[in-house]
DNA sequence: AATGAATGAGGTTTCATTCAT
DNA sequence: GATGAATGAAACCTCATTCAT
């Protein structure tokens, strides 16, 4: 980006801060939280315990930091594929599609996620978990306006109202996805996202 | 139930043992596993810390039997739910509404089952995610069993397999529920179970 | 004994805490003070923990009486051993040949001697490695007594003071016997009880 | 010795541990292993618990740690006082000096020792007790060379087997060290190591 | 500015002992 | 008198955090 710009002392900086991070997101992602030791996340990431310090006031802030990192680069690629300039069901479409991408890329951290999105906010006493509640829904509204649109255009039958069908597809594709890469051997691989739009446009009565 | 044909000790020894559990699902389904001492839970269920550990060989053990009793009581009533002579449709409505009450009554364990159910579980080192897992994979193939009988009967239409529809079911009443008890501003109240089922009944095409 | 003119009460009472101080050997003898707890002697000796307490203040109670009731059986067979009307010579064969069935048939109890006489009394507060070793001292004084006479008598020289000796003596026999019970394959079994005394007879010089 | 040249964080680091050991030694030799905590060493040597546990894994390591250390320290001590080049009858001299020597100025340290050597060494679970008895079985082979040379060579009559007279000997120093410095008014000093070594050479008998 | 040794609060667990029944 | 459930002090050990170098 405009790291080019900055002083080169500054550049090293994030890129030092970089380093701890990805140190630190394998761990997390792979041990959880609270099995991650500080000094571990400084020894793997080659620095001294101190100058982690210097860099996160505490654990907890570097969770934080972490994962409202990773919570960027995850909105920003739904975002870009529900922006594309495409009709509603072409969104759709797009939407679960980079969702299988980062599934794939990065299961771990989807966990993480799904962690803090749901369950008890393990892990953290500051309001991480409401931050990233905040962002989903704001996510999901998105997602909502869709349909919404989709609907008053005609394309969809109002079955239900609109936050409500983003719920339930996001959730879907979430659980799908999971479940796919949990167990593949109990469900079809989802080589087209329409086998789980489907679920939703077919209906399954009449 | 039978416990008045116990001897007294033993069911004084039951309603302790109770009184532990109650104190320690409080704790942990509000600040996680590992954020909860055993003093904690010792102190609050109004117990010496010794005698905490003459019930529960220590505080994985503990939890485990927790998780797993709430898991016993959620499956009977659901599995209850969808075996009462009615049809698919209706043992569907049964199921949600089932949920519902279950959702209202215990949030805070609902919340304890996601976290194992969905990501991390890097609360506990033995394998309890591994068999609240199993034990719902086990539920979602009797919750798929109502869909695959429903489309051979034709009542149904086979718009997907009956696995990933049951997956795709189960977690929206999950996502939708969450939403409606987390931020009841955001959504309307179910206060029929066909609302929920509606979405994936009808088809929002054509 | 004379249990018999005892009342029946309390010769139920000596029963039972002579099973309770068998138990107890047993345990420490296999495992050692520190990994023996008042409850696993209660079981084994099936008596309830309070009863234990009944009978014996506190575990460092019980292990007094335990080794000092077996120092006794100890002393009374050894003491008779060279009492016997024998001259020098065959006091102390009997000495050797009672230390060498005790041993074979008590290796753990001894193990508890020693560590109680010769080391850092681990286990106990209390005064009983003081109480062991006065006991042990005037035990030795005895066959210091074997020494001196045999001296004045003209039997043996005078190589040494006598306690010198019945220090040296008793000693080895002891070192003898706990390798030859160890590690067998090092040593030739003593048969005899005079392939330890020629040690101290024949002289290695001259 | 050689510390000069170590950098100074390292020799550091070495006083900081020999001063732990140090405190350690004085607390397991006056207490034994399961009456000495490890807060109480900390606190003895002036360091915090966690610098305790940065230097030695757990409590039975330091204690293996300690008593391996010293177990060196005799060791080369003694193997240097018997391969002095002198005779049969000097190298033994020399044997039971540096014994003598040792016990002055380690006496809490050699009761260490003959708690693990002899029995029960119930203390600790590793094997520490068999690699103390393996070590000191070498040694004792290295005195019965001796025997056996002086055999061999004419100057020692054949009165036992050498591996006999070696555990013989050596527990005779022991037991009577331990009783002169325990208890120095009930024999006379040994100023001269021939008062031990006559019980062995003369011989009692004509 | 970077380091990492030192800290010690706080966690889990055990077990000798008491005392109400 | 016998019982054994309940107690809680105290043990071992970890790890987030600080601060002198």
């Amino acid at each position: 980006m405009e790291d080019k710009k900055l002083p080169r002392r500054e550049r090293e900086k994030l890129r030092q801060r970089q380093e701890m991070l990805t140190a630190a997101l394998d761990l997390f992602s792979r041990k959880g939280y609270h099995n991650v030791s500080m000094n571990e996340i400084a020894e793997k990431a080659e620095f001294a315990i101190g100058t982690l310090y210097k860099f996160f006031q505490n654990k907890e802030d570097l969770y934080k930091a972490l994962l409202l990192k990773q919570c960027d680069r995850f909105e920003d690629a739904l975002v870009q594929a529900i922006s594309e300039p495409d009709d509603e069901i072409g969104k759709l479409r797009n939407y679960i599609r980079v969702r299988l991408e980062r599934f794939r890329a990065n299961l771990p951290i989807v966990r993480l996620f799904l962690a803090e999105r749901r369950g008890v906010s393990f892990n953290i006493k500051a309001g991480l978990d409401e931050e990233i509640r905040r962002r989903y829904y704001i996510f999901l509204e998105k997602i909502a306006l869709i349909f919404e649109t989709g609907i008053e255009t005609g394309k969809f039958k109002r079955i239900a109202d609109p936050f409500s069908l983003a719920v339930a597809l996001d959730s879907s594709v979430d659980a799908l996805l999971l479940h796919w890469f949990d167990s593949p051997e109990h469900l079809p691989y989802p080589e087209d996202p329409d086998s789980i739009l489907n679920i939703f446009f077919k209906g399954l009565i009449e």
